[in-house]
DNA sequence: ATTATCTATAGATCTATAGATAATGC
DNA sequence: ATTATCTATAGATCTATAGATAATGC
């Protein structure tokens, strides 16, 4: 039993290490300018990896920015899990994850950044946020605690409104944060058909530590 | 008076047609595949214009997209102040908005489609859109129709719905995309503050003509 | 012995410009 | 006479690969 060491030897941890270094390069890319028409060399020398590396892991430019994009949903999904876990009322959840969301682009600007510029496509893929924003929808549906929606165009309607808030944190850094996330997520409350009064309350009430 | 004539003289007008040519050309390459890494020579040659003219009306490819992003919006302000005008109520002006939309989607997948990779980086752009927006926003808060939203707020999340609409619309084509905008307009008008019965009748009051 | 990484490079492609051509104004 | 467009091209840059090197497995 190792203590630490990933899975794999010794060659396999290195080659997944390098491949690791185009994503993470990547997402920079991604995060800084969106410009995906950066030369393959210069994203190795971002990556301080060999150029020719590239074709071991990678096709194209393409693959490599789609495994970037992935890779950033995929953290950003694991975030949530740690977060969030033990909320148990989906109304609880919008909220948290609202105020999660925009606090996260503070500290996680490169990660949301990538969200921003790409989120809006992988709404409906079958990432693990979609899937698992939809699992809660439904929950919230079944209990009667979101009513009147239908859960596809919900699950829609929720991606576009959480993505103009992260596009609100980075266009408009001057305003509160938490305050845009508990507005908008109370608004959000309403639009899945909980009463005004209780989104207001549900909105504004203490969350657990978010970290 | 000349009948048909745009203004400026006949080598003005060849001039401006031809950067509209190339205005042309990179709406399309963004409304098929978004990739802005596409060579110049590429570009001319869609637009059916010579290869170093490109010179004499764009210092970069980047100026040439964002002319072609602007141009985009611009005609989708129009369209919606053709379609819309005469609509005083500012909640009926978000349902038939949102099915103008959802309508374009197919009748101009073309210009959907620019919206749809670059509208969430123009939210809070002074476009013509967004202030047009704001405005009506504010109309229907100042007469009590919308209430418990902030305006910034509320044009972040009016954009960010109907943006995840369009997305909806190309993602799943199989869905009655008319169904979805009245049902995500009902959802949207409750997060609006429009009181849930109203904002139900409101959604499927039948509308002027949308062409 | 095997396999990934790295360096070097051939060939393709792209950008930006210079100079020729064509269209229009006056 | 003026100005935009077009053609041709120099120089820069990029991609994809071949072959050398380095790291690890067995």
């Amino acid at each position: 039993m190792s203590t630490s060491a990933p899975p794999g030897n010794r060659f396999e941890r290195r080659r997944a290490e390098t491949r690791r270094a185009f994503v993470r390069a990547a997402r920079q890319i991604l995060a800084e300018t969106g410009d995906t028409s950066v030369s393959i060399q210069a994203i190795a020398e971002r990556a301080d990896v060999g150029f020719g590396s590239f074709y071991n892991h990678f096709e194209s430019k393409t693959e490599l920015f789609e495994a970037a994009v992935a890779d950033a949903l995929e953290e950003f999904g694991q975030t949530f899990d740690e977060r969030l876990n033990g909320i148990d009322d989906p109304a609880e959840l919008v909220t948290a994850g609202f105020r999660l969301s925009a606090r996260m682009a503070d500290s996680h600007p490169e990660l949301m950044q990538v969200l921003r510029r790409r989120g809006l496509g992988h709404l409906y893929s079958d990432n693990g946020l979609a899937t698992r924003a939809l699992r809660d929808l439904q929950v919230g549906i079944a209990s009667g605690r979101f009513t009147d929606v239908e859960p596809v165009v919900a699950l829609s309607a929720l991606g576009g409104t959480l993505l103009s808030l992260v596009e609100l944190r980075f266009a408009r850094p001057e305003l509160d944060g938490d305050e845009a996330a508990v507005s908008l997520a109370e608004m959000v409350l309403r639009m899945l058909g909980v009463p005004p009064d209780d989104a207001h309350e549900v909105a504004r009430r203490p969350l657990p530590d978010l970290g």
